[in-house]
DNA sequence: AGAACACGGTGTGTCCAAGG
DNA sequence: CCTTGGACACACCGTGTTCT
């Protein structure tokens, strides 16, 4: 294929991704099926998946997921509404189930997610967030760069997943951009995330949406001392998964709460 | 080469119960 | 009212193969 045609191709495959990623951003609350994304994409659920896992990185059911899930955390921040109602809002049939996904994805229970407005935090929620979270005796550096101005600490953390989700296995946090080494990281394979405040960025913390800068790398393979990795902030892009740790906003819960 | 299909394993959501 | 855990069903995913 001459490159012309293939970036052609290209820029039309992901016009296509573009447009189911907006319709799961408007409609997450129906409980969409692939075959109802691949619907809109006009081609089938079995191409949808390839194509959409090649250009956001992650398959569309655990965007949804994510999309679901983030919404669910500006919910619980933003008004008074019970956990059984968020978990309907944004499209899950029974509470236990949105219980359980949130606090895998989030790295706190719903109602632990909403205290942290008020600075309050159980004891017990600090553990794997207060401690650094290192479980391993590996170690990992590197430099974060920054597209533009961040206002307060960088956070870098090694995850499971390419979404910025659940409870690191390592995390610090640097005063601005430069250099970092995370020590205790186990061996494995992760995927390394960084992530600051924009200056104009609310406090709120469930008001993630273009607030704050990211970056990824991964899968990275570590195995004792030695890997260097280069992170660059930018403002989170169309088919960036929403933001659903809440790494960023719990060392500042922890000041706040003495 | 790209698109569609088949299939087995895995992951996710639901339901229910128990306990805080 | 909320959280957690177990069992179960089924949708989803990854991979290999076939078709155009």
């Amino acid at each position: 294929m001459p490159q012309q045609a293939a970036r052609s191709w290209e820029s039309g495959v992901e016009s296509v991704v573009q447009c189911v990623v907006d319709t799961m951003r408007e409609r997450y609350s129906e409980p969409l099926t692939l075959d109802d994304l691949a619907d809109a994409a006009l081609m089938s659920k079995f191409h949808l998946l390839r194509v959409f896992s090649r250009v956001v990185g992650v398959t569309p059911g655990r965007f949804l997921s994510a999309v679901r899930l983030h919404e669910a955390k500006r919910l619980l921040n933003s008004t008074d509404l019970t956990v059984a109602e968020v978990s309907e809002r944004v499209g899950y049939g029974s509470p236990g189930s949105f219980a359980r996904r949130f606090t895998e994805a989030v790295g706190l229970s719903p109602t632990q997610y909403r205290r942290l407005d008020a600075g309050v935090l159980p004891a017990a929620a600090r553990h794997g967030f207060a401690d650094g979270g290192a479980t391993g005796c590996g170690s990992l550096s590197g430099r974060v760069l920054a597209d533009s101005e961040v206002e307060g600490v960088v956070y870098v953390g090694v995850f499971d997943s390419p979404i910025l989700q659940g409870r690191p296995r390592a995390w610090t946090a640097v005063p601005r951009p430069g250099t970092f080494t995370l020590t205790g990281v186990p061996s494995g394979s992760w995927y390394v995330h960084a992530l600051a405040r924009r200056p104009d960025a609310p406090r709120n913390p469930g008001e993630t949406d273009g607030a704050i800068m990211t970056d990824a790398v991964g899968p990275v393979v570590t195995e004792g001392m030695g890997r260097e990795v280069e992170l660059t902030l930018r403002p989170p892009c169309w088919s960036c998964p929403p933001v659903l740790s809440a790494l960023p906003f719990f060392e500042q819960s922890l000041l706040a709460a003495g």
